[in-house]
RNA sequence: GGCGGAGUAGCUCAGUUGGUUAGAGCAGCGGAAUCAUAAUCCGCGUGUCGGGGGUUCAAGUCCCUCCUCCGCUACCA
């Protein structure tokens, strides 16, 4: 029994995630999370909707809202979204909340008292037009490298160089176009991350076991020297920031702390126990999870931020970092309609069939093609095929051959004794991947797990035997029951719906997760119970064909 | 451009510190079975391990070089 804090990475509230963010961290939190309550863990799992940052407010500007009114509607249809999804988050919070805006501006004060932040004046180009400044990459111009008339005044997507705004020539405002710029002073804070440098370089040295494309990005920034940088902006939308009117936050400042401020709007004051060492978080384990692109700020920025307080906060043990899901090899696309979201997945099809193939075929080493024509034969094959017609044809045969009753008698013999050995086996490979996260492989693992319930009924033959030896018949029939309740029990992490119901066929209550005990021992003989019915209706090609042109698959 | 990751069977991917004939699932082919959603089970893999060069008794694995894809590159988040 262990205490286990985990985050997911905050989806950001510009609209409802496609499974591409779903499975880039909340997703895996959530498996991770289900399997750590199972074996019997305290588990506190965060995850908040992240509202700040000049896309929120634009986002509104274009839905005619104002920001308030857009990020909360927002966060409730992605809550809505996540819980149709079966996200398990103990809470699902939001950046903007009360709480944050305290926590954001303790952090910043424990950081400026501490020698870590200072005021720098800076010119920055502001839009008349607009009535805002403006971020480097919403000024565009002509590239002064190539000559492309839509390089941003970050970097040129033609020729790949890293520019200055000022280095554009003809620049204007990519929100409306007027090229009535100019550069105006404006005072900001800079986190001074160069002091703690060394810190944070001994703190990832602390985690040798963290995997090397996490540590590979952390060193990296270390390596090329952290440098100071602006943790506030000029906008309307955010923490604000005491003594300078007018500013807000960095939301990638905030953020990270919302992870706290989250479990305080959850448990109030007691959020403490979680995230304070010195108030009872010294025996938490903490894993986060994120995609690739959250790397840096989770082992660098964040850390610098909880390190500078000098305050015993609560830092990350474990990170779990995904690659992306790419849509037929390109990227998923909100404003091109490309790809499927949240939403528009639990309209076509039930949250399981996502969460299988999602996890089983998780971006865990590299960049990972979605495709429906692979979703639909995986889905097929494992959850239809494999899992629903395992529990369907035993189910079945023993409604007609034994009234709907566990049978009584038999006794188990050789072919019984392997099968809960290569159970055993299998569980336990099961169980270690999903310890250490590796999720692709702990899935192959499950799928093998049903595999061998169809490999003993088809040696077993019940159906055969139950014509001259029908005790054996009912032995064989009962130890072919007794692996539905584990398989509920097993597949829950993944597929939390079709647990349950596997679960209910014989109202084995709450799942929880085997022990050391017997494993095809648990159903009373006598005990009745009710077919499901069909787990999983299969996906047919016109299912695809119609899906492909809704959500814009490229075609052959 | 710099840094990092990746390139393995038709598809999606495994391949510890270099070591016998390179693996799994899906798809395909053959067989068995007929309880079951025509669902299952068994058997079947001559793959220039991205190209080229090198180190070594031995390289998918190490070194060099080139090609392709992805991420980061600090004001998108």
């Amino acid at each position: 029994m262990a205490r286990i804090l985990i985050t997911s990475a905050l989806p950001y509230i510009n609209g409802i995630k496609h499974l591409g963010n779903l499975v880039g961290s909340m997703l895996p939190a959530d498996v991770y999370a289900r399997y750590c309550r199972a074996r019997g863990h305290e588990v506190l799992a965060i995850c908040a909707t992240d509202e700040h940052g000049t896309p929120a407010e634009l986002a509104a500007l274009a839905a005619e809202q104002d920001v308030e009114t857009y990020c909360a509607e927002q966060h409730d249809k992605q809550k809505a979204a996540g819980d149709a999804f079966g996200l398990s988050f103990d809470h699902f919070g939001r950046s903007s909340s009360p709480q944050n805006h305290q926590l954001t501006q303790h952090f910043a004060e424990v950081l400026k008292e501490n020698g870590f932040i200072a005021e720098v004046e800076e010119e920055q180009v502001y839009s008349n037009a607009d009535g805002r400044f403006l971020p480097d990459r919403y000024v565009e111009g002509t590239c002064p490298n190539c000559g492309y008339e839509k390089a941003r005044g970050d970097q040129c997507d033609n020729c790949g160089k890293l520019l200055d705004p000022t280095d554009l020539i003809d620049p204007y405002s990519a929100l409306s176009g007027s090229k009535d710029l100019e550069r105006r002073k404006t005072t900001h804070l800079h986190l001074l991350q160069s002091k703690l440098e060394g810190e944070v370089r001994s703190f990832i040295e602390g985690h040798p076991d963290w995997p090397v494309l996490t540590r590979s990005i952390a060193f990296k920034w270390l390596d090329e020297g952290l440098r100071d940088r602006s943790i506030t902006r000029d906008l309307k939308w955010g923490v604000p920031v005491p003594g300078l009117p007018g500013k807000v936050f960095y939301v990638w400042f905030d953020a990270p702390i919302a992870y706290i401020a989250a479990t305080e709007e959850y448990l109030g004051a007691d959020y403490r126990k979680w995230w304070r060492e010195d108030e009872g978080a010294d025996d938490v384990r903490y894993v986060q999870f994120m995609g690739k692109d959250n790397v840096a700020f989770h082992t660098v920025s964040f850390p610098c931020t909880q390190i500078g307080s000098r305050e015993p906060w609560k830092k990350v043990d474990t990170l779990k970092s995904l690659n992306w899901l790419t849509w037929y090899g390109g990227k998923f696309s909100t404003s091109e309609n490309r790809g499927i979201f949240m939403d528009q997945a639990l309209d076509i099809l039930p949250p399981d069939l996502w969460r299988w193939y999602l996890m089983a075929n998780a971006p865990e080493s590299d960049d990972t093609a979605f495709t429906l024509e692979t979703f639909q034969q995986t889905v097929n094959k494992d959850l239809a095929d494999v899992l629903g017609n395992f529990v369907n044809r035993i189910v079945r045969f023993a409604g007609s051959k034994f009234d709907g009753v566990v049978p009584s008698g038999g006794t188990p013999g050789a072919d019984e004794e392997a099968l809960e050995k290569a159970l055993r086996e299998r569980i336990t490979a099961y169980e270690g991947f999903l310890e250490a996260m590796e999720f692709r492989k702990a899935f192959a693992e499950l799928r093998a797990i049903w595999v061998l319930g169809n490999e003993y009924l088809q040696g077993a033959a019940p159906w055969a035997v139950f014509k001259e030896d029908q005790e054996k018949a009912g032995m064989i029939v009962r130890t072919a029951l007794n692996l539905i309740p584990l398989y509920a029990q097993l597949s829950a992490p993944v597929v939390p719906h079709t647990a349950e119901k596997l679960a209910d066929i014989f109202g084995t209550g709450a799942l929880g997760w085997p022990g050391e005990g017997a494993l095809l021992d648990r159903l009373e003989a006598g005990k009745t119970f009710e077919a499901p019915g069909v787990l999983f209706k299969k996906i047919e090609d016109s299912d695809v064909e119609a899906w492909a042109e809704q959500f814009g698959a490229p075609r052959e």
